[in-house]
DNA sequence: AAACGTAATGTAACCACTTACATTTGGAAG
DNA sequence: CTTCCAAATGTAAGTGGTTACATTACGTTT
């Protein structure tokens, strides 16, 4: 139906090589073959068959970015982030972007070679067994936002410590020493990160950290809005409460809403990811920016680098993470 | 470097016609051979190859989606939710998914006949010009968030007219007559169909509208604020604010905090998309809810409907609206 | 036991390119 | 006008499957 190669050949009075050779090398044909070339292949409306192409070629010139995350993978504002800055990356190369959850990937056996892509960026919580298995199909893994111990992986990071120690820091200079965390049950590693960026921060401070400074909750707006009420309710109410995202902030916002606790007055409150909602509340929210745009396309540029073959000379890239300061501290 | 079929072939002991019988259509093959075929597929870590299935079948099991947006793409909790829905759909099915922004696409030419689609959603502002490269090229395409005049495209949308007539009345029902509505800038559909759909909801309760009713702005937080700031502090302050969205409901929302205007007790807000920022504010805020996840889903289904080559009854589906009441009215 | 029909399997062409290697071409140098 | 060499082009063998068609196997029926 769509023309080949080979009615361009017939049609401009060269053989196969030579057309091929306008299209992917056309510095290696005589000005003048390739205009005549050309302009057969503008008659029949030919354009190369990627396919074929991927077949004559070995490669397939895709990637694909997996979330391991259960629910809300790419409505998480945080890996949409990432997701927009892996597209625009990729938009600038030769790549197609391949997009799944790896929920989907792990059904089928041996799925992931039939996926037939060169390179893979794992979001979230991965694996060790799947990335050994993308690893055995000689699969190039970047891991964004994780990391697994033991497998010496590019991976790239936000800097949790940095970012959570700033918090701390900020807190602790407004003279906040009733310093509390609310810490949402988000992925193993950026749980325990802050979880222990926290411990330490505040250790530094020289603040106490007792049972009562660290209260969990599932990561959704009403258990961190029943969590928070009974961090203010409790016994010992904290001046400040550090939680661990944006939308546990807001659930810790809400509850001092309704508790009539004045923010930032009588309560500051910090949240971590400086998502849209920031500033689309009043007061406006402060909290720690992670640049995962630049996260999404630092991956792409690492997994195009292993696939152009090149050694990275420092496979684990972390960024650093700003405080912004806003009204609610 | 990895196994063919005819490593396969020749360690079976029987023709690579059996072992692909064995691979796509096994209960062709009989039950030993098929065991024997299977066995020595284990031992080699044989997978079919994908791309030379694709090229002999010329099927590539592609669809791609694509968002025709400039800015804030996939992370729009919009489009993010129409994209969830469709990667869940997708997941279901043999088809991979693919995604860009229509910008990306349109860079080269002939780049969407290399890139080897077997279907196409668009969504957004999907241009006609797009639309008939893509049928030229025999792709199948379903729209879903927008609508080309003139073109009969299978398309998927949310009920706006309804949507915006439950805000009125809801409105209405709560007493109030001075109504104004907050238009952004969004896109060109979405924007006129919000737009007149307030302006026949308010002539249909008798709410007389003139130019003060009506004020634009650019879909992001400050300029919003700026803009209910206006709208506020003008001659004659609305006593509700029907915002065209929830960013620009919130941003409502921040104005008239900042001018101690109390809510929902002198002013009510409404917003659109019911976004789960809605539920972050407190008061948590009324708007309406789209299903977007299942506007994403039907998305998928239309198409493989389509790419199974049936005809579809009833090429636009409108999925209803439901305003969700909360703290803000 | 021969004849027959269906199910199982094999043969080989085809899908649309790339590319190693062979051949031709064209112009500069002798 | 040769000779020579690099650049341009051609030839044909892959790339790894699918599948129409041909052949063989095997259980039934006569």
């Amino acid at each position: 139906m769509n023309s080949t190669i080979y009615d361009v050949s017939r049609l401009s009075g060269v053989s196969t090589a030579t057309v091929s050779r306008v299209f992917s090398d056309p510095e290696r044909v005589r000005e003048g073959t390739r205009r005549r070339v050309l302009e057969a292949a503008e008659v029949l409306h030919y354009h190369p068959n990627a396919i074929a192409r991927a077949m004559a070629k070995q490669r397939t010139d895709k990637i694909a970015f997996l979330i391991c995350k259960q629910r809300a993978t790419i409505l998480d504002e945080f890996y949409a982030g990432i997701c927009d800055g892996i597209m625009q990356e990729t938009n600038k190369t030769d790549y197609q972007l391949l997009i799944s959850t790896a929920d989907a990937w792990k059904t089928t056996a041996g799925t992931a070679q039939r996926k037939q892509i060169e390179g893979v960026i794992l979001g979230g919580n991965a694996q060790a067994d799947m990335v050994l298995e993308f690893q055995n199909q000689h699969i190039a893994v970047v891991l964004v936002n994780s990391r697994i111990p033991g497998l010496d992986l590019p991976c790239v990071l936000s800097d949790e410590e940095g970012g959570v120690r700033q918090i701390v820091e900020h807190l602790w200079d407004r003279g906040h020493t009733r310093i509390a965390m609310l810490a949402g049950r988000l992925s193993p590693y950026i749980s325990s990160e802050r979880y222990n960026a926290f411990l330490k921060a505040m250790r530094q401070k020289g603040i106490p950290v007792d049972s009562q400074s660290v209260k969990m909750c599932s990561p959704d707006v009403e258990s961190a809005t029943r969590a928070a009420t009974e961090l203010l309710t409790g016994s010992r109410r904290p001046s400040a409460i550090f939680a661990s995202n944006d939308v546990i902030a807001s659930g810790t916002l809400k509850a001092a809403a309704r508790l009539k606790v004045k923010v930032p007055e009588e309560l500051a409150v910090v949240g971590y990811d400086d998502s849209a909602l920031c500033t689309m509340l009043e007061p406006e929210m402060t909290s720690v920016h992670t640049h995962r745009h630049r996260m999404g396309r630092l991956c792409v540029e690492r997994l195009t680098a292993l696939l152009k073959g090149e050694e990275l000379t420092e496979p684990t890239t972390i960024l650093p993470a700003e405080l912004v300061i806003r009204g609610t501290t």
